[in-house]
DNA sequence: TATGAATGAGGGTTCATTCAT
DNA sequence: CATGAATGAACCCTCATTCAT
């Protein structure tokens, strides 16, 4: 009603469509319900998106380059490869909460056809980063040799998987030190 | 127009049912399309399946079972707690790859309310196997001591985030063995 | 299951349909309630009429016809005009109280293409026999002057009033005494 | 495709349906038709009315409504009992006429739970003002005594009994002169 | 930028009717 | 006579998208 700027409208925007996506999935989600929560019109919605794949793509990467940022970050400062490890579960654990929304909102039901590409982007960076805790930790000699690659699939994984707990049973949750403890307990070699 | 079993139609129904739902998700699958793909007419579904709903949900609980049942099976003749974990694990993993279309069809977008019943009684069981699994080998003392409740958990999630890979990106999957070994790596007591 | 007489089945399929028609309408009774109803099967009905209409048609024209019938014996021995009056509407609000399922049940929604024939020759005849009733009256001398063909009407649509009202609201109804004592001083000359 | 006012939209909605659902019945006027005759995509149907139902009982409050209102009116400054029997008639029949389609259009066929608390108000009303007239009339001394209720029933019955007959029978319709007359005959002390 | 009325394809579902048995 | 699986047109309704304002 009032002028605002593009790009606030367009923040309200994401806000908006990430909780209801998030809420009723991509499908039950629908552009009026977007455009009443944001308090635009609908046509306003296609002011600053394509359309609903679009609106829906820009959340997805925003907030997958935001966890990529945050991880980054983190990791810089940490030397210790197995506090490396555990602040990597940790973080991804606690993103994956506070956004459970998100990181799954998809999965299914979402073409897959266009936008993956982002996301199989963001997957590979991050895997990356564990793969490159394990192989530091291994010439260091704190951890044991082993498939380095196999093993960051493993652990990432077990994050995938812990998100998607987020949604189906809450009640299969665990807290992140047990679940680097006995990854570690599997990657330290034993003194 | 031509008879047939009603057996045979309500299967052919299910077959197709469980291609498109996972190929397209619950919403994006529409029962025009199923019906084509059944070759059976759209009225047709509806002789066997109250609505979508009961016809996705059918398909569900019919998979859960048959795990579930093949699990009972798999373990009851294995002695070692190692051996048994390993199996389980394994067995998920390959029925997951063989089925990928429904293990997670769902997740989102599916109202969430109903027939999430079933599914959560049946992760509670499966669950309930791993840690008596557990529970076991520490008693044998192959296994250290480590809180059952959460390790369980751990290892669930795991393999929940390997069938969420088969669909996210299938270049994240890892080995059952490897997987295994990590886990038991960090199960098991050190000789 | 057991052999049953066609007449008996059709007999039990009218009563069926009847009762539905009267508590849904035309098109909110289906087929295939009838035919539970009726304890026959989908196919059976056709054997006995060649479609939903023809079977609602036949239904209206038997109840039309035993009406009819019930009005010509009940006035046949029925000498005094005004007896006969009281009498034909007692007839047809007692009629309607029992079968007000069907004298209404169509009014609208029902093409009003076909088999309306049968309902007008109907209501032309029983409207007839008002009309002999207040001419005969009026000859005898018990009765005003009066244009027979126009109170003829109104009585009818008097006793059409009260059936809709059986229907519309049952608190609207009125006692077939009242209804007569009103019309009869209308039509008898004061003494 | 056009830009109309909304209201424009509305007006032309709620003709057309009010012609179909008089022409063909609830059930067999279909949304897609309405859309049709009113000039407007099926979509457009439900910005303006929440569905189908909601559009039927706004087309029947609306008229019933302005009936009353018509009621109030015109015998607000009629002095005479049976003058106002008389307009009360004749003002029926003559909106029945004109509006044939509606006050009748539903009588069965429709649900009969929803809405229905509207109509049985209005008709509630509508024959408060008969009694009123009637009492007065009595008090007056220009009526003779008499069961005040259920006369008014009757006359309230006849008029229903005239509407219905427009739609069942043309030939049977009678004029409003000539059942003031009958009932009044009934009604008045003969002097 | 922003609005929201308007569109129409398509969704889930029902149901009169047919026909092989 | 009788069955009921099968059909497919049609129903009500939703929703992404457009466009005149």
């Amino acid at each position: 009603m009032n002028k605002r700027s593009g790009i606030e409208s367009k923040k309200r925007i994401i806000d908006a469509a990430l909780g209801l996506f998030s809420e009723y999935g991509y499908s039950k989600a629908s552009m009026r319900m977007i455009a009443n929560a944001a308090s635009i019109s609908i046509g306003g919605l296609y002011l600053y998106f394509k359309n609903k794949d679009e609106l829906y793509l820009t959340l997805i990467e925003s907030r997958l380059d935001e966890l990529a940022d945050m991880t980054r970050k983190s990791l810089k400062d940490i030397d210790d490869p197995a506090e490396a490890v555990s602040k990597f579960i940790s973080l991804h654990l606690a993103y994956a909460k506070k956004h459970r929304e998100l990181l799954l909102v998809q999965g299914r039901e979402h073409g897959f056809t266009s936008g993956i590409s982002a996301k199989r982007k963001f997957f590979k960076t991050q895997r990356g980063f564990i793969e490159g805790i394990i192989r530091k930790g291994i010439r260091a000699g704190v951890f044991k040799k082993c498939n380095v690659k196999e093993t960051a699939k493993i652990i990432f994984c077990t994050i995938r998987g812990f998100v998607l707990s987020l949604i189906l049973e809450t009640d299969a949750l665990f807290s992140p030190h047990e679940c680097s403890k006995l990854i570690l307990n599997g990657l330290l070699k034993k003194e």
